[in-house]
DNA sequence: CCAACCTGTGAGTATTTGCCCATCCTCGTA
DNA sequence: TACGAGGATGGGCAAATACTCACAGGTTGG
């Protein structure tokens, strides 16, 4: 008499049979029934049977069947909403290639739909590049509004304030923010934070469906430092505070927490918008941007993310 | 043959992330459209583009029984060191179909090896399809020899040498044979041979750790004649010579021995490799090549063999 | 011995896929 | 600028596939 096992190996016999046939040979389930001498339908379970049992394999070689595997992982492994990994081109040391194009498609994703969004853009050098490389269209029913001031220091428009090139290029009503990105004091910041437009756009930024950001450094040649925005005295107290990254000038540590005090107490951007309720994006690679980004996705600041290969392994690495 | 269309990068990109998102995560075409923020029927498209590019491959990981079975009594009854069954496809008049999978994946085995290896090819229909689906890889420390000459009777390169595919494929240093199939005398043979390169390339081959070679027929379709290298009344000495088959151009009769004189006096190719210092795996299926196979696994002309349940059976019958 | 249970089956039905065709867009040519 | 070839697109439809359900045959445990 036959056992249990003995049937139940026959059967996957008979499934990698009908996988080879179905998968390999290319038959329909019908030809496999008739092959086989059963009915369609035992055909479709076996085929089934050996998918699910993993007796047949899928591969993709290509490119970029390397870059859908990293994002799935990292789409599971921090709960994101959204993930785009580029292929990384080792050679080229620029920070925004690929990475530019990739995020412009995601921004053009949003602006080509029919209802109004508001869409809230942070700063860099990664969104500017994104932001160059969009295709200009005809969204005037879209709102754009900026998360950061757009003053820099000696009172000049900040460089990679990127709002108005946006509202440029796809003709949408605009928000910017006339602001410094860091304001010399607290009551400072209150002050002007106070202000009604200044208000309204705040609230608007709060009601942004989707954002973008990029994700600063705060090595020694952080961006906020480069720029000017931030002392070389208060990089280092940030460093010191265990600052590994910012998004819009915030600064946090490698566990995500925003740092308390120094100059995040007086950065005048509008807080991050709500991960809950909508989508935060950050555009962003590379080895010293590493510890940022992933603080950032561990306290989920952001629940979406565009990056490239590298940094996606990276991500996935350690813990 | 379909003409090689160019199709641009961009597409393939397209369409790998489609057949990713189709076979590996299980997507429907809906899913993928919406995703990809396109049209279902262009999602159908790219994902059926993306199989017949080659980007897909399947691979079926079960040793059925039957095949297992019958791989094991050919292991034993021809004393061969390596034996892989695929399963057969009865009404599938296709003589690649399963047998290139199979093929590309022992190849694949080798490839993958870190230390430097000799890997000779031989020719034909059978072998040119398995290396069509070899994953692109980069073994440069490998070295690919031809058994064969690459040169077709009207002095084209011959259309059934896959030498140069390999090459192209994996990376490797290739080593082809800049010579006729079959020379036109024994001295043109002994002149060519004398070359110093390809001297240099016949001492390669014999060095080979593993080959690969289809096994021809010499029916009234036998390739050698419907490819030109032979002329009819050639084919028809061979077979009243009691001619079974051929490796590589080399015929043989019904006890494996090599025909004396005839067009073997001309064959330019190399010996078929050592099968007691290195692996010969013959690649071949069909009721056609029984003979043949079955001739060459007697006289251990080869010691490897990758064919059907059929084909097997057919071996075993038998004596 | 019987009832509960499990496995596998076929029928019917909803969903998904493959393919044809009209149309649109692009680009080279007259 | 007009025009035609060639390729891409999306609608529609038939074929193929996946899923649900009720049932048959056999096993298990009381």
């Amino acid at each position: 008499m036959a056992t249990r096992q003995e049937i139940s190996a026959n059967r996957l016999d008979d499934a990698a049979r009908a996988g080879w046939l179905y998968y390999v040979a290319g038959n329909t389930q019908d030809q496999i029934a008739a092959k086989l001498g059963i009915s369609r339908q035992s055909a479709q379970r076996l085929v089934s049977l050996s998918v699910s049992e993993g007796l047949i394999k899928m591969r993709l070689d290509h490119p970029i069947g390397r870059c859908m595997d990293l994002g799935a992982r990292l789409k599971s492994r921090f709960s994101l909403d959204l993930v785009e990994i580029v292929p990384s081109d080792p050679e080229s040391p620029s920070t925004t290639i690929g990475l530019a194009e990739a995020g412009a498609a995601e921004i053009e994703r949003w602006l080509k739909l029919d209802e109004p969004r508001i869409i809230a853009i942070g700063t860099g050098r990664t969104l500017k590049a994104a932001i160059e490389q969009l295709t200009p269209m005809e969204c005037p029913h879209h709102k754009v509004v900026s998360l950061t001031g757009n003053i820099a220091p000696d009172g000049s428009a900040a460089f990679y304030n990127v709002i108005f090139n946006v509202a440029d290029v796809v003709k949408s009503r605009s928000f910017p923010m006339p602001l410094p990105v860091i304001a010399s004091s607290a009551q400072e910041r209150e002050m002007l934070h106070s202000q009604p437009m200044i208000r309204e756009t705040l609230e608007l930024a709060a009601r942004a469906d989707v954002t973008f950001v990029g994700v600063g450094d705060l090595g020694p040649q952080a961006p906020l430092y480069e720029d000017g925005f931030i002392t070389e005295a208060e990089l280092k107290a940030l460093q010191k505070a265990g600052a590994v990254g910012e998004l819009c000038g915030w600064a946090f540590n490698a566990d995500g927490r925003l740092i308390e005090g120094f100059t995040n107490d007086r950065v005048a951007s509008a807080p991050i918008p709500s991960r809950e309720t909508s989508l935060v994006v950050a555009i962003a690679k590379g080895e010293k941007k590493l510890p940022g980004i992933r603080a950032a996705l561990n306290r989920r600041l952001v629940n979406g993310l565009i990056t490239d290969e590298l940094t996606a392994e990276g991500l996935l690495a350690t813990e």
